[in-house]
DNA sequence: ATTCCGATATATCGAAACGATATGATGGAC
DNA sequence: GTCCATCATATCGTTTCGATATATCGGAAT
């Protein structure tokens, strides 16, 4: 899951592992910033299997061996004002053509969309799949979730909890009831936008 | 966290590692089904630390109900030293005392009340928390959700998200919302029942 | 009646993710 | 001029996940 995620953001431009854990909490809505402990381990692993690669330069902390480094610096300097991070041991990465071709299959995968975190994911890259496969997952999400929610309103109603726990319980009812208004919102944009428009009729043609 | 959770299940009767799972997300509202290759080993880690103990009991399961629990044993062993699995028996675990203390030290402790799952683990076994102890948690909750809420609502506002990822933090923040709420009412409700009823101070008189 | 299936039940294994910790650079505050 | 927060990478032991294997039980279909 973290490797579609990354492989996700670096669709976009290429970024360093610091960089990635704050987009995958502030573009990717994964929760509770991913640890490090996950994320570096992931990257290695892309790019053992080839889906990443590192970009070469600009590396004054993580390696000792290179000694042309004075261009970059002054380049880096005066880049500073456009937000860019400044001059660290910075290792970047960019997404290779295979990595392209993995993410697209990964992305419409249906295999693992039970739950919150992955679908999430899934919504943030949303963008990169068709207009059908779209309505696919949403429909999917949306069966899961009112299976949950009706075995949830079982147990809080039928269960001898005492108030704290049926508190718990009530509320997790709530937080599926919100994400399920939330789909059938996103699933009304997403028909209406591919009723009123030819566009998205001829993407899906492909 | 899950062996908080364990402990907290077997506070009130003695339970089998199946009827664990279950409950897990039926009485403690631990989302998405906790997986038996987390269960069985947590289980195994408490036995050895001597917080819970197996109880020698009744086994559902055909000519096997006769059985003590070390014959059980014995016989798992000899089976699988043969090649092949044997037959498995229900086993009970009932917690010890010193389990019992060591679930009221775990539940107290504020170190990891940060993520979603903790906290509602927590809120569904507050019946075991002083009522300042539980104040005092849903505080610094409340507290930790109303900064994530701003960087959230930063971040959408000011980023340059599409549609989708848009989407997924406008929820984000709506949930996030739903949380704060629902710890407010919580709160409301525990700050009435102290200053209404002299049994609570009371109880935190101790 | 028998067969087949879904729920009950325990267990293990490799892989993935977490959480803590170490280390060092950089930039700004005081 | 030192001190601290943030930026940045890395590793380590532990926990959790996900898939898979095995076997029993009760009920429904054939």
């Amino acid at each position: 899951m973290l490797e579609l995620a990354i492989l996700g953001l670096l669709m976009d431009r290429e970024q360093h592992g610091y960089e990635i854990r704050t987009h995958l909490r502030d573009r990717l809505g994964l929760t509770g910033s991913t640890s490090f402990g996950s994320i570096y381990p992931a990257i290695t692993r892309l790019e053992r299997e080839g889906l990443i690669e590192a970009v070469a330069g600009e590396s004054r902390l993580g390696s000792f061996a290179t000694g042309s480094l004075s261009g970059e610096r002054a380049a880096l300097r005066s880049s500073r004002a456009s937000g860019s991070v400044g001059r660290r041991g910075r290792k970047s990465y960019r997404i290779t053509e295979a990595g392209r071709a993995e993410f697209a299959l990964r992305l419409a995968d249906p295999a693992t969309i039970e739950d919150s975190r992955s679908f999430s994911l899934r919504m943030a890259l949303f963008r990169f799949l068709t207009p059908t496969v779209r309505v696919s997952i949403l429909e999917h999400r949306r069966v899961n979730l009112s299976i949950r929610l009706r075995e949830i309103r079982a147990n809080a109603s039928a269960g001898d909890l005492d108030t704290y726990a049926r508190s718990v319980m009530d509320h997790a009812a709530r937080a599926v009831e919100l994400d399920l208004a939330w789909i059938d919102d996103v699933l009304a944009q997403e028909k209406s936008a591919g009723t009123s428009s030819a566009h998205h009729i001829a993407q899906e043609a492909n």
